[in-house]
RNA sequence: UAAGUAAGACAGGUGAUCGCGGCCGCGGGCAAAGCGCCUGCGGGUGAGGAAAGUCCGGGCUUCACAGGGCAGGAUGCCGGAUAACGUCCGGUGGAGGCGACUCCAAGGCCAGUGCAACAGAAAGAUACCGCCGGGAUCUGCGCUCCGCGCAGGUUCCGGUAAGGGUGGAAAGGCAGUGUAAGAGACUACCGUCCGUCCGGCAACGGGCGGAGCCAUGUAAACCCCAUCCGAAGCAAGACCAAAAAGAAAGCGACAGGCUUGCCCGGCCUGCUUUCAGGUAGGUCGCCAGACACGGCUGGCAACAGCCGUGCAAGACAGAUGAUCACUCAACGACAUAACCCGGCUUAUCGUUUUGCUUACAGA
């Protein structure tokens, strides 16, 4: 991603959810928090919960495929955390990048 | 053709546009003693039949270990295969199926201990009903009478284990002889046990002879017997190594503190070097192997030997995705390697191949 790193340590995503403000729709909670960079990072969190191992590399995979493709729409300077929900098991790629671009806007974070 | 049975194979494909992890090549930037880090382009490569569950076995690693025993765990018909196994192959015995074939924790309750509910008369034991014999007594009938005979009832004594009923199980089964009624009391056949001979490496099978058959079930009940097992796991572990705690030597014309009224001297902090140390981080372990495919040889087979050919995931928060089009029965099932192998078990949309069996039809 040209634009963007990714989270990868525990205490990254502490920081994030305790700080970070957050919104949530039907299959993904999305947390933001300015992290003072040029560039946006980016984690992704879905729990044993949603699925058994298959089913969570999928989800995984769509949401950082949307992100991706709409990487230019996002502000920079942000540390993103999106959290998938029960529901985002039978999620397809539409209807999750509908949503992150939903997500996006209740954070007002969208240029 | 239908139904069945056994053993396999596949697990969508093609194209276009974006995107990702290793690897190789050529560049650019940072760093510059070196290792490296970031990045561009090109090439090539990149999950499963179960990658799953983590239920067994082994390799590998570290620790422990003279030898033996106890405890604990696992296995349990016989022979073989194997690195090993609780796996596999071939047999034996038993159960199911017309059959192909499938299934089986399949050693030992005359070492000991425990348990066996309910039902039933009785369960390491019995006589409730019944059957049979005898005595007493009552009633009826027959004979002229004493009395006797026959039939029936009540009761007492004895015999019996055929039949009834209960149960998972009632002291081998079944048929006959026998008897008052019965009973392995006796006989044949089947079963059991013992002996012996033959076949087989063995489990075991077969033949012959003998014993009327003194005695329940349960060992996935404790237990006994035989065999096997040291522990923990790649976050194992090996190496490099900023930092922190530490040791030694040196430095003092220059800093601070303590000892002192002051100086020298000493000590602590300081600085430098070396050593030790091992955190962050990095490298290795980490992918060519008890490997796959084909052929030949040995073996019924599991498998083994030889020859040939082939083999490019190795991440470290963790790479296979998205969109569209065409095709197809298939967008559709189950399910993501994490040190590596051999198994087992469980999940699974479907497609498909071969052998065999039974039934029907045809030649």
């Amino acid at each position: 991603m040209k634009f963007s790193e990714s989270l990868k340590k525990n205490h990254q995503f502490r920081t994030v959810f305790q700080k970070g403000r957050s919104r949530a729709d039907r299959y993904f909670v999305m947390y933001v928090l300015e992290n003072g960079e040029e560039y946006n990072r980016i984690g992704i969190s879905v729990s044993k919960k949603v699925g058994n191992s298959i089913v969570r590399h999928r989800v995984t995979r769509l949401v950082r495929e949307s992100y991706r493709l709409q990487e230019a729409m996002f502000n920079s300077g942000l540390d993103i955390v999106i959290v998938a929900r029960k529901s985002a098991a039978s999620v397809g790629f539409h209807e999750t990048e509908k949503s992150l671009l939903h997500l996006g806007k209740l954070h007002q974070i969208l240029l």
